[in-house]
DNA sequence: TTCGTCGTTCTACGAACATCGAACATCGAC
DNA sequence: GTCGATGTTCGATGTTCGTAGAACGACGAA
Protein backbone atom coordinates (compact mmCIF):
# COMPACT_ATOMS: atom_id res chain seq x y z
CA UNK A 1 0.00 0.00 0.00
CA UNK A 2 0.88 3.51 0.50
CA UNK A 3 3.51 3.26 3.23
CA UNK A 4 4.56 0.05 1.99
CA UNK A 5 7.81 -1.20 3.20
CA UNK A 6 9.42 -3.64 1.81
CA UNK A 7 12.62 -4.98 2.44
CA UNK A 8 15.52 -5.22 0.05
CA UNK A 9 16.92 -8.42 -1.14
CA UNK A 10 19.63 -8.55 1.49
CA UNK A 11 17.18 -6.76 4.46
CA UNK A 12 15.46 -9.59 4.16
CA UNK A 13 15.68 -11.51 7.66
CA UNK A 14 15.54 -15.52 8.05
CA UNK A 15 13.79 -15.50 10.91
CA UNK A 16 11.19 -13.20 9.83
CA UNK A 17 10.41 -15.42 6.57
CA UNK A 18 10.44 -18.19 9.03
CA UNK A 19 7.83 -16.64 11.35
CA UNK A 20 5.95 -15.55 7.96
CA UNK A 21 5.76 -19.05 6.86
CA UNK A 22 4.78 -20.54 10.24
CA UNK A 23 0.70 -19.69 9.92
CA UNK A 24 -1.43 -22.09 7.67
CA UNK A 25 -3.13 -19.11 5.83
CA UNK A 26 0.08 -17.25 5.09
CA UNK A 27 1.50 -20.26 3.80
CA UNK A 28 -1.66 -20.90 1.60
CA UNK A 29 -1.31 -17.62 0.25
CA UNK A 30 2.00 -18.69 -0.71
CA UNK A 31 0.92 -21.39 -2.28
CA UNK A 32 -1.70 -19.37 -4.12
CA UNK A 33 1.34 -16.74 -5.26
CA UNK A 34 3.43 -20.08 -6.36
CA UNK A 35 2.83 -19.98 -9.86
CA UNK A 36 4.57 -16.43 -10.40
CA UNK A 37 1.44 -14.62 -11.23
CA UNK A 38 0.65 -11.32 -9.64
CA UNK A 39 -2.96 -11.65 -8.44
CA UNK A 40 -5.15 -8.98 -7.64
CA UNK A 41 -5.80 -8.49 -3.44
CA UNK A 42 -9.80 -9.20 -3.95
CA UNK A 43 -9.12 -12.14 -6.33
CA UNK A 44 -7.60 -14.14 -3.08
CA UNK A 45 -9.87 -15.79 -1.07
CA UNK A 46 -9.51 -16.93 2.26
CA UNK A 47 -11.88 -18.26 5.46
CA UNK A 48 -10.78 -15.01 7.86
CA UNK A 49 -12.20 -11.63 7.64
CA UNK A 50 -10.97 -8.47 5.33
CA UNK A 51 -9.04 -7.50 8.17
CA UNK A 52 -7.30 -10.21 9.25
CA UNK A 53 -6.16 -10.90 5.60
CA UNK A 54 -4.86 -7.30 5.18
CA UNK A 55 -2.91 -8.24 8.16
CA UNK A 56 -1.95 -11.68 7.05
CA UNK A 57 -0.76 -9.85 3.93
CA UNK A 58 1.28 -7.17 5.58
CA UNK A 59 3.58 -9.50 7.36
CA UNK A 60 3.82 -11.76 4.49
CA UNK A 61 5.11 -8.32 2.88
CA UNK A 62 7.33 -6.91 5.81
CA UNK A 63 9.00 -10.09 6.04
CA UNK A 64 9.82 -9.57 2.35
CA UNK A 65 7.90 -12.71 0.95
CA UNK A 66 5.68 -11.09 -1.25
CA UNK A 67 5.16 -7.64 -3.01
CA UNK A 68 2.89 -5.20 -3.02
CA UNK A 69 1.87 -2.89 -5.75
CA UNK A 70 -1.04 -0.24 -5.58
CA UNK A 71 -2.54 0.70 -9.02
CA UNK A 72 -5.32 3.08 -8.50
CA UNK A 73 -7.49 1.81 -5.95
CA UNK A 74 -6.86 -1.50 -5.79
CA UNK A 75 -3.31 -3.32 -5.14
CA UNK A 76 -1.99 -6.70 -6.65
CA UNK A 77 -0.07 -9.04 -5.19
CA UNK A 78 3.15 -11.34 -5.85
CA UNK A 79 5.66 -13.49 -4.47
CA UNK A 80 9.49 -12.51 -4.32
CA UNK A 81 10.53 -15.27 -5.29
CA UNK A 82 13.55 -14.61 -7.06
CA UNK A 83 15.17 -12.52 -3.94
CA UNK A 84 14.07 -15.42 -1.63
CA UNK A 85 15.95 -17.99 -3.75
CA UNK A 86 18.63 -15.84 -4.14
CA UNK A 87 18.97 -15.00 -0.17
CA UNK A 88 18.02 -18.49 1.08
CA UNK A 89 18.47 -21.09 -1.64
CA UNK A 90 16.04 -23.86 -1.37
CA UNK A 91 13.81 -22.51 1.33
CA UNK A 92 10.54 -21.62 -0.33
CA UNK A 93 10.82 -24.61 -2.55
CA UNK A 94 10.97 -26.94 0.77
CA UNK A 95 8.04 -25.29 2.44
CA UNK A 96 6.12 -25.35 -0.73
CA UNK A 97 6.58 -28.90 -1.20
CA UNK A 98 5.25 -29.79 2.25
CA UNK A 99 2.80 -27.36 2.25
CA UNK A 100 1.54 -29.05 -1.02
CA UNK A 101 2.21 -32.60 0.61
CA UNK A 102 0.51 -32.09 3.71
CA UNK A 103 -2.47 -29.56 2.23
CA UNK A 104 -1.74 -26.77 4.44
CA UNK A 105 -3.48 -23.96 3.29
CA UNK A 106 -5.81 -25.78 1.04
CA UNK A 107 -8.49 -23.36 2.15
CA UNK A 108 -6.61 -20.58 0.49
CA UNK A 109 -7.43 -19.69 -2.99
CA UNK A 110 -8.89 -17.60 -5.98
CA UNK A 111 -12.18 -16.34 -6.99
CA UNK A 112 -13.96 -18.22 -9.31
CA UNK B 1 11.02 -35.25 29.47
CA UNK B 2 10.72 -38.69 31.13
CA UNK B 3 7.04 -38.15 29.16
CA UNK B 4 9.15 -37.02 25.93
CA UNK B 5 7.05 -37.42 22.74
CA UNK B 6 9.22 -37.93 19.80
CA UNK B 7 6.89 -36.99 16.50
CA UNK B 8 7.44 -40.12 14.38
CA UNK B 9 9.60 -38.93 10.80
CA UNK B 10 5.52 -38.82 8.99
CA UNK B 11 4.13 -37.09 11.54
CA UNK B 12 6.78 -34.20 11.76
CA UNK B 13 4.63 -30.88 11.01
CA UNK B 14 5.91 -28.56 8.67
CA UNK B 15 4.13 -25.62 10.16
CA UNK B 16 5.69 -26.62 13.75
CA UNK B 17 9.00 -26.83 12.68
CA UNK B 18 8.42 -23.35 10.90
CA UNK B 19 7.40 -22.35 14.20
CA UNK B 20 10.04 -23.54 16.15
CA UNK B 21 12.68 -22.21 13.70
CA UNK B 22 11.60 -18.46 14.07
CA UNK B 23 13.31 -18.11 17.49
CA UNK B 24 17.15 -17.03 17.43
CA UNK B 25 17.37 -19.21 20.43
CA UNK B 26 16.47 -22.26 19.16
CA UNK B 27 18.29 -21.95 15.76
CA UNK B 28 21.19 -21.05 17.87
CA UNK B 29 21.15 -24.37 19.52
CA UNK B 30 20.31 -25.79 16.82
CA UNK B 31 23.27 -24.38 15.19
CA UNK B 32 25.81 -26.41 17.89
CA UNK B 33 24.25 -29.13 17.00
CA UNK B 34 24.76 -29.02 13.45
CA UNK B 35 27.90 -30.69 13.43
CA UNK B 36 25.57 -33.93 13.78
CA UNK B 37 27.01 -34.71 17.83
CA UNK B 38 24.74 -35.68 20.80
CA UNK B 39 25.50 -32.66 23.39
CA UNK B 40 24.78 -32.75 26.83
CA UNK B 41 22.08 -30.83 28.32
CA UNK B 42 24.39 -29.13 30.86
CA UNK B 43 26.94 -28.54 28.05
CA UNK B 44 24.43 -26.08 26.34
CA UNK B 45 25.20 -22.34 27.02
CA UNK B 46 22.33 -19.94 26.27
CA UNK B 47 21.57 -16.29 27.82
CA UNK B 48 18.30 -17.58 29.36
CA UNK B 49 17.27 -18.96 32.49
CA UNK B 50 17.74 -22.83 33.03
CA UNK B 51 13.43 -23.27 32.81
CA UNK B 52 13.19 -21.33 29.37
CA UNK B 53 15.84 -23.55 27.85
CA UNK B 54 14.21 -26.78 28.96
CA UNK B 55 11.11 -25.14 27.27
CA UNK B 56 13.41 -24.00 23.65
CA UNK B 57 14.74 -27.66 24.22
CA UNK B 58 11.10 -29.17 24.26
CA UNK B 59 9.69 -26.81 21.59
CA UNK B 60 12.20 -28.46 18.98
CA UNK B 61 11.38 -31.80 20.43
CA UNK B 62 8.16 -31.86 19.74
CA UNK B 63 8.36 -30.45 16.56
CA UNK B 64 10.80 -32.99 15.49
CA UNK B 65 13.91 -31.11 15.24
CA UNK B 66 15.65 -32.89 18.02
CA UNK B 67 15.49 -36.34 19.96
CA UNK B 68 16.25 -36.07 23.75
CA UNK B 69 17.75 -38.95 25.49
CA UNK B 70 17.93 -39.67 29.04
CA UNK B 71 20.81 -41.59 30.73
CA UNK B 72 20.61 -41.34 34.49
CA UNK B 73 19.77 -38.30 35.52
CA UNK B 74 20.79 -36.58 32.82
CA UNK B 75 20.09 -35.88 29.40
CA UNK B 76 21.36 -35.24 25.57
CA UNK B 77 20.11 -33.72 22.89
CA UNK B 78 21.27 -34.35 18.98
CA UNK B 79 19.37 -32.85 15.85
CA UNK B 80 17.37 -35.02 13.92
CA UNK B 81 18.86 -34.14 10.68
CA UNK B 82 18.11 -37.36 8.90
CA UNK B 83 14.54 -37.46 9.57
CA UNK B 84 14.02 -33.14 8.57
CA UNK B 85 16.55 -33.86 5.59
CA UNK B 86 14.04 -37.25 4.62
CA UNK B 87 11.06 -35.07 5.36
CA UNK B 88 11.87 -31.50 4.17
CA UNK B 89 14.73 -31.82 1.46
CA UNK B 90 16.92 -28.58 2.02
CA UNK B 91 14.76 -26.75 4.79
CA UNK B 92 17.25 -27.29 7.59
CA UNK B 93 20.23 -26.07 5.55
CA UNK B 94 18.91 -23.35 4.24
CA UNK B 95 18.02 -22.11 7.38
CA UNK B 96 21.36 -23.09 8.54
CA UNK B 97 23.20 -21.66 5.98
CA UNK B 98 20.83 -18.03 6.35
CA UNK B 99 21.40 -17.92 9.80
CA UNK B 100 25.16 -18.46 9.85
CA UNK B 101 25.64 -15.95 7.40
CA UNK B 102 23.42 -13.72 9.56
CA UNK B 103 25.24 -14.71 13.56
CA UNK B 104 21.63 -15.71 14.45
CA UNK B 105 21.82 -17.84 17.82
CA UNK B 106 25.91 -16.77 18.03
CA UNK B 107 24.70 -16.16 21.53
CA UNK B 108 24.14 -19.86 21.75
CA UNK B 109 27.00 -22.07 22.73
CA UNK B 110 29.21 -24.65 24.60
CA UNK B 111 30.70 -24.78 28.14
CA UNK B 112 34.51 -24.59 27.38
C1' DT C 1 -20.29 16.33 -5.69
C1' DT C 2 -22.02 12.21 -4.09
C1' DC C 3 -21.80 7.46 -3.88
C1' DG C 4 -19.79 2.96 -3.72
C1' DT C 5 -15.63 0.05 -3.90
C1' DC C 6 -11.24 -1.22 -2.15
C1' DG C 7 -7.98 -2.04 1.17
C1' DT C 8 -5.80 -0.20 5.45
C1' DT C 9 -5.79 1.10 10.17
C1' DC C 10 -7.77 1.35 14.78
C1' DT C 11 -9.43 -0.90 18.69
C1' DA C 12 -10.37 -4.73 21.32
C1' DC C 13 -9.96 -9.38 23.08
C1' DG C 14 -8.60 -14.10 23.99
C1' DA C 15 -4.96 -17.35 23.04
C1' DA C 16 -0.33 -18.42 22.69
C1' DC C 17 4.38 -17.38 23.74
C1' DA C 18 8.94 -16.11 26.14
C1' DT C 19 10.61 -15.44 30.37
C1' DC C 20 11.82 -16.08 35.17
C1' DG C 21 12.09 -18.00 39.95
C1' DA C 22 10.56 -21.51 42.93
C1' DA C 23 9.20 -25.98 43.82
C1' DC C 24 9.52 -30.61 42.47
C1' DA C 25 11.06 -35.45 40.93
C1' DT C 26 14.70 -38.40 39.84
C1' DC C 27 18.97 -40.42 40.23
C1' DG C 28 23.93 -41.13 41.59
C1' DA C 29 27.22 -40.57 45.24
C1' DC C 30 28.47 -40.60 49.88
C1' DG D 1 19.19 -42.86 54.19
C1' DT D 2 20.86 -38.25 53.09
C1' DC D 3 22.82 -34.92 50.07
C1' DG D 4 23.69 -32.70 45.77
C1' DA D 5 23.19 -32.40 40.88
C1' DT D 6 20.11 -32.41 36.94
C1' DG D 7 16.18 -31.09 34.32
C1' DT D 8 11.18 -30.56 34.37
C1' DT D 9 7.05 -28.40 35.81
C1' DC D 10 4.28 -24.82 37.94
C1' DG D 11 2.73 -20.15 38.65
C1' DA D 12 3.11 -15.52 37.38
C1' DT D 13 3.98 -11.76 34.22
C1' DG D 14 4.43 -9.11 30.20
C1' DT D 15 4.44 -9.47 25.20
C1' DT D 16 3.11 -10.90 20.73
C1' DC D 17 -0.20 -12.99 17.64
C1' DG D 18 -4.59 -14.09 15.16
C1' DT D 19 -8.98 -12.56 14.80
C1' DA D 20 -12.97 -9.54 13.93
C1' DG D 21 -15.73 -5.31 13.41
C1' DA D 22 -15.87 -0.40 12.80
C1' DA D 23 -14.06 3.65 11.03
C1' DC D 24 -11.23 5.72 7.77
C1' DG D 25 -8.82 7.46 3.32
C1' DA D 26 -8.23 7.12 -1.56
C1' DC D 27 -10.00 6.60 -5.82
C1' DG D 28 -13.33 5.87 -9.82
C1' DA D 29 -17.96 6.25 -11.47
C1' DA D 30 -22.43 8.26 -11.84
Amino acid sequence: MRNARHPERNEIEVLSVMGALSDPIRVGLVRVLADGRERGWGELRAPVAKSTLSHHLRVLRDAGVTRTRQEGTRCFVELRRDDLDARFPGLLAAVLTAADAAGIGADVGLAP
